[in-house]
DNA sequence: GATGAATGAGCTTTCATTCAT
DNA sequence: AATGAATGAAAGCTCATTCAT
């Protein structure tokens, strides 16, 4: 393990315990679940993370960032905000599908502890990755008139909500379909409450 | 307190149990906080519920009874599907701004402690109530024509996703104007998105 | 139970909480699961019993009386010393098999908690009828020339601990064959330990 | 402390239990008890045995252990049968007298407490060490023709039941003598009635 | 950097006993 | 005599964090 740079070893520290909390939750993941996880002692964990609710706010940045890397990509594709909206619901629900953890994480862990995440997290900064990939998909189509103009937040609460209410029923297992077979219905409604 | 009925003080416990698990997560509340919340002692309370689980899934089953019992009320009126889903939204903010904990309670305790209500709610059965009320508006206004039909887990997932994602969003502080005033935005964004 | 006399009802409460704490041992048994069992509350139990204590101590002496009062009726039997040895194995292991909470009392209660019984069965005094009629069986047939003179005790011992033992085996299910039929060997072994 | 190996400190705890559960009992005997007994943490105790009933199950293990090895070396020596009893009942009175603790666990804590050792004990299995060497005595003093040939557990019953038997009584302070005195009475009674 | 034994406060839960009715 | 809600101390066990090596 010694090659490894140091940032390297904080993201598979984060990589591990992003897994384990979204599917033990915050509380019921000790630290030396994550330790015994990573092969790697309590103590030198606590030299790349100083306490746990610093790690759990790491691992929402590190999510955030990369959930805001692939919107952006889809920002800045030559589309209508139409293909637009079903290519963020597509990519979403395939992160679900593929990594479940990252978006279990925001739904379990970040939604549900605010205490854990008051000091250093407060506001969505965390998230602003992912916030600000909304907004300007947002904004740049209302600018160019492909989407009713109102207040931002009803927007993204929109995207927000809907595409973490599908996981989460997802989890459940009360969706008989996968969520793949949703990605139509859910960007044309989204498309509809949207569009200008 | 002699003078209350056993079912009275459970509801007791329950409407207390509720606030704290709401404000301070199902972890960072303990039953001594709850007991002497209620100046009880705390072997009294495991008289009323025999595990820290079990009142958990008490309070969820109570609260979804008290929102469905709402939407209920709603259903019956005769009035357009339109309005129908304005009438929603508004009384689902305005609990929001009057008992917050009922809908804290869903998105912080609910929706992110999978473990706690597995054994004895899993499948969203402790929220049919709820979930039943929804799922009749829906198949009554996509009968008489006035939604389009569409799987009801995408139009359920619209609902409780979003309107619990703006609880959210308020909860966090990011929202500059009142819950109220988003009522009109938000309700138009759904009936365009479900609209026939 | 309101023809029963006060005395009557004692014994009730014994009988039941005898067959409990045998099964599932003092620590084990609260006095809500007696009172249950009883169909009685709990605090109408402290009317009859002020303690579990108490209630532990009178369980051993109603045990010890009538297992007393048995050997007394194989004492005053005009056989051989050999023939009584046979008879009180055999009254002991019937015992055993047909009310085995009143041996496993003895094994697993009163045995095994001294300071349950300390204050107030002190000496085996709250035995001392069990004691006593094996003692008035070694002493007259050492007189009568048919058992060897030796410590009481020595021969209390080989009694009490042989007999239990042999329950205590039967209870961990490690004999193939019934107690009652090693009634032989074992009232052999017996007598030829003590005879003169 | 640190000098001392995992599983030099592992005994540390055990000795120290076994005296403690011994004396007390074992549901009056608390974990902060035994903590403090060893000046340990409460917390450190579980590193070692994660559970009380898992450590009552160590404790009886090595109990046996060592008494089996006692028996062995009995065994291999070249002595009859008669004699080979008499040391066994003296080994065993002497560590009734030297270190009480290790018979008493037999009497007060293992012989009572069934549903302790439930899992994990069942069938006499942690204590076969003891067991085996009394079969290893017995069969080979049945095949060079100094024992009566019987049921193996007829004679078994008899060593445990009496020596456990004594002991009790000592423990109940109505011997007037010491265990050692009873050395003759009682190898003598358990070699008639063994004997061929 | 790396280890993992050690700490101890804090958790959920239990239960003998009391007492107002 | 009878009830059973109420008490509260104490139990077994957990776990974030520290620190000597």
């Amino acid at each position: 393990m010694a090659f490894l740079k140091k940032e390297e070893k904080k993201n598979r520290i984060i990589e591990t315990s992003l897994k384990l909390f979204s599917k033990n939750g915050f509380h019921n993941t000790t630290i030396p679940d994550i330790a015994k996880s990573l092969n790697m002692s309590v103590g030198n964990m606590y030299n790349y993370f100083s306490s746990k609710e610093i790690l759990a706010m790491a691992i929402i940045r590190y999510t955030s960032d990369i959930l805001g890397e692939k919107i952006k990509k889809i920002n800045k594709m030559k589309i209508s905000a139409h293909e637009k909206i079903r290519k963020i619901v597509a990519m979403y629900f395939n992160i679900a599908d593929k990594k479940p953890e990252m978006i279990e994480y925001f739904l379990r862990v970040y939604l549900s502890n605010r205490d854990v995440f008051k000091n250093g997290c407060e506001g969505m900064i965390c998230v602003s990755a992912f916030v600000t990939e909304i907004m300007i998909f947002f904004e740049e189509n209302v600018r160019n008139g492909e989407l009713r103009d109102q207040d931002f937040f009803s927007a993204f609460g929109l995207f927000m909500g809907y595409l973490g209410g599908m996981v989460f029923l997802k989890g459940e297992e009360v969706l008989e379909k996968s969520l793949d077979d949703y990605v139509d219905d859910i960007s044309e409604n989204i498309y509809f409450a949207l569009k200008a």
